[in-house]
DNA sequence: CGGCATGTTTCGCC
DNA sequence: AGGCGAAACATGCC
C-alpha cells in the first residue's frame, strides 16, 4: 500500500465527498463486509480522516469506514486517481478489480445530474492483489504515533523496552503508524542508522535523529508525490547503485523479511 | 518459469 | 506472557 503518505494523499483527494449523501454501496465480499450498504446507505459523509495507513469515511452518525490499501490497493474519486499507477504494478484499472463501489447524492460537487442507474461511482477501491480489507467501526485505537509528525519523545517511548532491529520494529503499526518499507528505509537512510540495529543499542540521539527525519523528509515526499519519492528511488533501490549523499554502493538485503536498502557507509 | 512486490495476520518457538 | 521470526495470504508482473 500505499503506504501513510498515499493514504494522505488519498484523504485529501476524497475531501469533495464531504456532505455528499450515500446513496449506495456495492462490495466485493471477500474483501468487505456486505452488511455496508445497509449500514451506511442515506448517510452524510461528515469527514474524511486518516490513521497511519487507514483512510477513514465518517459519517453523520459517526460511524467510520475504513479503507485499507494492502499492496495494491487505489482509490478513485469522481473517476479521478490522484496516484495512477502504483509502483510493481501496471497502472491497469479492470473493474474485476474493484473491491468497493460507493454512489452519493449529489454524484459530484456543484451539480446535480439526472440520476441515470448507470452513473459511475463517486469513490472506487480497485486492488488487484486483494491483500487491502475494508470496514466498518474498526477498533483503531492501538495505532502508534503517525509517522508524518512523530516527536523525539514519542519515539522514544514507543521503543522502550524493545529489543529487535529497528527497521521491522518502525514498520509496526502500535509503533509507528504510517510507515512502509519504502519511506522506512528513507528515513533511516537520513538518520544514518542501519536498518538491522537492535534498537537497545540505538543512543538517544539516534532515535532523535528517526524522528527528526520522519518530521522533515516524510512531509517532502507528500509534496513530490509519496513514498516513490525520496533519495531512494525505485530505480535507486532495484539496481543497489552509489549511494546519493557519499557514492558508497548501496547494499540490498533482508531485514525482518522485506527488502532492505541501505548504505553500509554512513548509516552504521 | 521463478522470483519478487509500498502489507498485515497467524503460528510456533523461545 | 510476550516478543520475535517465518510462513501464509493473493495476484500480477518482469
Amino acid at each position: 500500500m500505499p503506504e501513510g503518505l498515499e493514504a494522505e494523499i488519498w484523504r485529501r483527494s476524497a475531501q469533495p465527498l464531504v456532505g455528499r449523501t450515500i446513496r449506495r454501496i456495492w462490495v466485493d465480499e471477500r474483501c468487505a463486509p456486505p452488511e455496508l450498504d445497509d449500514d451506511l446507505r442515506g448517510a452524510m459523509v461528515a469527514a474524511v480522516e486518516r490513521v497511519g495507513k487507514v483512510v477513514l469515511l465518517v459519517v453523520d452518525d459517526d460511524r467510520r469506514l475504513g479503507l485499507h490499501f494492502g499492496m495494491t490497493g487505489r482509490l478513485v474519486i469522481d473517476g479521478h486517481a490522484p496516484i495512477e499507477r502504483l509502483e510493481y504494478a501496471s497502472g491497469a484499472d479492470r473493474p474485476e478489480w474493484d473491491r468497493l463501489r460507493l454512489w452519493t447524492d449529489p454524484p459530484q460537487a456543484g451539480r446535480v445530474p439526472p440520476d441515470r442507474a448507470g452513473s459511475p461511482p463517486a469513490l472506487r477501491l480497485n486492488d488487484p492483489r486483494r491483500l487491502g480489507r475494508i470496514s466498518i467501526d474498526a477498533d483503531l485505537s492501538d495505532a502508534g504515533p503517525d509517522a508524518l509528525t512523530l516527536t523525539d519523545d514519542e519515539l522514544v517511548a514507543a521503543l522502550a523496552g524493545r529489543r529487535a532491529a529497528v527497521k521491522p520494529l518502525l514498520l509496526q503499526a502500535p509503533v509507528v503508524a504510517g510507515l512502509g518499507n519504502l519511506c522506512a528505509d528513507e528515513v533511516l537512510f537520513h538518520a544514518g542508522v542501519a536498518p538491522s540495529r537492535p534498537v537497545d543499542e540505538l543512543s538517544i540521539e539516534e532515535i532523535a535523529a528517526i524522528a527528526t527525519a520522519c518530521r522533515s523528509v516524510l512531509p517532502a515526499m507528500l509534496d513530490r508525490g509519496g513514498s516513490t519519492h525520496g533519495l531512494l528511488d525505485p530505480g535507486l533501490r532495484a539496481s543497489a547503485g552509489p549511494c546519493p549523499l557519499d557514492g558508497h554502493p548501496l547494499r540490498r538485503d533482508r531485514v525482518g523479511g522485506r527488502t532492505a536498502v541501505w548504505c553500509t557507509h554512513h548509516q552504521t
